[in-house]
DNA sequence: CGTGTGATTGACGCCTGTCAACGTCTGTGG
DNA sequence: CCACAGACGTTGACAGGCGTCAATCACACG
């Protein structure tokens, strides 16, 4: 018997307005629920290797996965990150190519694969369905767009801040207002496009001009005006 | 009576078997055929501003245009070309977003305009097409992520040994050898991402280097493996 | 307690952006 | 036909941002 365990059900999974799966029917859920698999995954496992050819399509229910590509002598360029609802390994599915990105759990996942088959064949016959689809693309095309001209034109400082204003926007802030994301110096440069030393001497500067305030991996952001004009977002 | 003029047909757009139309059927190419409009533009013409809201989708019968997002101080960041049979401004319409880009024509161009209704309303009629459709926004994803990665990872010389290769197999050379594009020095800059003078003093060093030659704007790759090292493409 | 990973700091120098000056070419108007 | 403006291309000088290398510290874990 399938999901005998805690995997959790698509039906759930929907609850969220904005969810992908918003225009599957019922019929559709209860096959997705039936032939998808689910599994638990703990932090630096790999979920697929870049260059890699996918045989399906992952949803995360929890957890947090960064997608980078291995440039120059092995160094990581962190593309995004997948969090709760989010779903990963879908291009390569759909443009049948090779995996561009390498999947890594950087906090313990839950994440179900659905066979491309499968959805291959729900983007066939339920077009509203494939319309989102699409939408989603569209959308993660043009935030790599605007990343290609932030990284082309603006300094490391101004991309540093940048970075920290995302993480908090896509994961949030505690009670105490540190951020819900846990990284170490090196995935900072890497989603920053810089050496880690860079990276450690600027989030010092920062915390010195009381931008910031630093424990650890434990980043808050102190003076938020401050940080988005140090971004220099316009 | 419309297409009285030289308007391209899309029944013989199509003729390329890669186009995004091959799974239109012929009542939906006879209405595509009667909906759209075409307009001849000089080179110069912008055909959308980013910011805007754009109306519908454009399909470029002829000619080159650049898609560019503008940073800092008005500086270019050119994101990809579009010539004979690509289509843009799709991005903006299926995502419902404001346009990322601006879209200039820089070689003298004929470009049917279809209006976003007609365009949504084969994406959800016809699987086909929208399953294409979604194939062409991912494999597009795919280049802008690698992008990422080079700009990140990548310095200035080997980016503009990338972008040479890259226009070659784009536009191709003439029987002389000369890349079958136009592009002004600041251009060549745009899309490698830095100043206009570095790419013009790494331009002579591969003229010194014998991996180029140059006559203006007319430039040709006489040595390529040695472009394609230079390039540090692994 | 040794080992390994990650964080930090300093020293150093090259790549690359900026500023400025000047050359080249094209089109326009007198 | 020539003069001139304006856009584009080229070259030199210069400085500083940022990557690299190396040493040291902090901390967790077996």
């Amino acid at each position: 018997m399938k999901n005998f365990d805690d995997s959790p059900f698509c039906n759930e999974c929907i609850s969220n307005i904005t969810n992908i799966f918003k225009h599957l029917n019922q019929k559709e859920l209860d096959e997705l629920n039936y032939i998808k698999s689910c599994n638990f995954h703990k932090r630096g496992e790999i979920i697929y290797h870049e260059g890699h050819r996918p045989t399906g399509v992952y949803c995360v229910s929890k957890g947090v996965i960064k997608l980078y590509k291995t440039g120059i002598e092995g160094k990581e360029q962190i593309i995004r990150f997948a969090k709760k609802g989010d779903i990963i390994g879908y291009r390569s599915i759909l443009s049948n190519e090779l995996a561009c990105t390498t999947a890594k759990v950087i906090e313990d996942a839950s994440i179900c694969f659905i066979p491309s088959e499968s959805w291959l064949s729900l983007l066939h016959n339920n077009s509203g369905f494939s319309v989102d689809m699409m939408k989603f693309v569209c959308a993660e095309l043009g935030h790599s767009n605007s990343f290609i001209t932030d990284i082309a034109q603006k300094n490391v400082r101004e991309r540093l801040a940048e970075v920290l204003l995302y993480l908090k926007s896509e994961f949030g802030v505690d009670e105490q207002g540190i951020l819900q994301i846990s990284l170490t110096r090196e995935e900072l440069a890497n989603i920053t496009g810089t050496a880690t030393e860079s990276a450690i001497r600027l989030l010092s500067e920062f915390k010195d001009d009381k931008i910031i305030a630093l424990n650890g991996r434990k980043i808050s952001i102190t003076n938020e005006a401050k940080l988005k004009k140090t971004a220099n977002t316009f």
